[in-house]
RNA sequence: GGAGAGGUGGCCGAGUCGGCCGAAGGCAGCCGCCUGCUAAGCGGUUACAGGGGCAAAACCUCUGUCCCGGGUUCGAAUCCCGGCCUCUCCGCCA
């Protein structure tokens, strides 16, 4: 969320900067409850000074031995003024912090100003799409021809939007997270780490999922309801909590992390979208990167942290671009943000295959992170996210862009070392 | 699942017939002095958040915070109720 000072002391530049993102109207609805959460505050506070000096005095009076009744009456009203206050004081608190947390970030002054997606810039592209001697088919046909991919048997011990990966399908999918987890923390400076992909309501409010998208997650059914545990949409919901609460050290930033989850997402709104293959599931594997920074180095740990994304592609040898979100398409959470899109031969478009963004002090502050300084206060840390990559769409970008004619497809040079050498998937004998 | 113990400042740890406790003492940190060498001594100092004063910083002042929430009271770290968490033992278990 913003700094609600922010919002106090420049309401008309914050207006102005959400104009395309939405939440500007918030913005005076704030500063009213602000002003008088604040005027409630005084009062309250001065009637709580007068208490404590009487109750100081009746303390020695009675000491000494004297009667105190009187003030002890005096008193007993200022508290019951001082709990209608103090009642007072909390409803405005909440009901500041519920209109808080529904304003988005502000975006950085660097970003493209645009309505919606159709605005973002193409920022560059990588690789040139190879030209096919054939009709690319797209990687459902290419996965169940190769006996790789079973969504027929997934649906009957699931339902749609779940997928079976057999045997070398199954080892590919395993070698892409490999792949990149070794890439990321061997030459990109990332800790792994291995989280919960169970959490709860408390973490998912402070990463921004609830309320906002209680209708995307699964959660468990607990006869106390407030032990209810929800499924991770991301492993960034576990990473961004992790120091929730907590002052880092400043020469321990920048935090770099990384971990391999499955993600668990209703897709509720999204019926009959992208219903065929794999491209969007209920469950899906996740290479995330997080980083934490001090606000000085999170514009260039943002450029970092989307260049080793694409190293993952580059290495993979797969064609890419890189689009810049506009002001209008930027995430509710994001300061600036980049998608990363894959080619898609059979498709002929780029698809989104990783998302990085820069939360700046809008994360932090939402989970309560910051960092101490050697010399100076503690202040909220800057937070990132991307995806590095999605592993399942990894494996369709690499099922179409290497398949040959025969139906066949070739291991990307990069993996095979994870393949135990194999070099190309082939059509199973016919039993 | 059963039984018991406990949650106090960066850490350890006092404090339970309610007030003089934001909280003794120790450790650690910082500043200074002294001394002199593989370390000690002396003095001072060090929490966080919010409000007000101030253009702002410094600073001053007020309020809140001794796990969380509620209650009793003029007044609660201290009493009462509820909750959360941690630890130990038993049972079960990958």
């Amino acid at each position: 969320m913003l700094d609600l000072r922010l919002i106090r002391e420049q309401p008309d530049a914050v207006e102005r900067a959400l104009a395309d993102k939405g939440g500007a109207a918030l913005i005076r609805e704030i500063v009213a409850r602000d002003g008088e959460r604040r005027r409630l505050l005084t009062e309250v506070e001065e009637l709580k000074a007068l208490r404590n000096r009487a109750s100081e005095a009746i303390g020695q009076a009675k000491r000494r031995g004297e009667d105190a009744t009187a003030e002890q009456a005096r008193m007993r009203e200022v508290g019951e003024r001082i709990a209608t206050l103090d009642g007072e004081v909390k409803a405005v608190d909440e009901a500041i912090q519920a209109l808080l947390v529904q304003v988005p970030n502000v975006p950085h002054p660097s970003v493209p100003p645009g309505k919606s997606d159709e605005e973002n810039v193409e920022v560059r592209r990588w690789g040139t799409p190879r030209a096919f001697g054939f009709a690319p088919k797209p990687h459902e046909e290419l996965g169940e021809a190769l006996g790789l991919l079973d969504l027929a048997r997934a649906v009957k011990i699931a339902k749609a939007r779940f997928a079976v990966l057999w045997g070398p399908g199954a080892r590919l999918e395993r070698a892409l997270a490999q792949f990149m987890l070794d890439l990321h923390t061997r030459e990109h400076g990332y800790t792994e780490l291995w989280v919960p992909h169970l959490v709860n309501a408390e973490t998912m409010l402070k990463t921004g999922q609830l309320p906002k998208f209680e209708e995307q997650l699964f959660k468990t059914v607990e006869a106390d309801e407030s032990r209810t545990l929800y499924l991770i949409p991301t492993a960034e919901v576990s990473l961004s909590a992790l120091h929730g609460g907590e002052v880092l050290p400043e020469r321990t930033l920048p935090r770099r992390y990384t971990a391999f989850t499955p993600c668990y997402r209703r897709e509720a709104g999204t019926y009959g979208k992208d219903m065929k293959g794999i491209y969007r599931q209920h469950q899906f594997d996740k290479v995330e990167l997080v980083k934490i920074t001090t606000p000085e180095q999170s514009y260039e740990e943002l450029e970092s942290m989307v260049a080793n994304a694409e190293e993952v592609l580059r290495r993979l040898e797969l064609p890419y671009r890189v689009v810049e979100r506009c002001t209008g398409d930027v995430g509710f959470s994001a300061a600036k943000g980049y998608d990363i899109e894959v080619w898609r031969p059979a498709a002929g478009k780029y698809t989104e295959i990783s998302s990085c963004s820069n939360y700046a002090d809008f994360g932090g502050r939402r989970v309560d992170v910051r960092y101490k300084p050697e010399r100076g206060k503690a202040e909220h840390c800057h937070t990132l996210n991307g995806s590095g990559l999605a592993v399942g769409r990894s494996l369709i970008a690499v099922l179409e862009n290497y398949q040959e004619a025969d139906g066949s497809v070739t291991i990307p040079r990069a993996l095979r070392p994870y393949m135990d050498g194999l070099a190309r998937l082939t059509r199973p004998p016919t039993p």
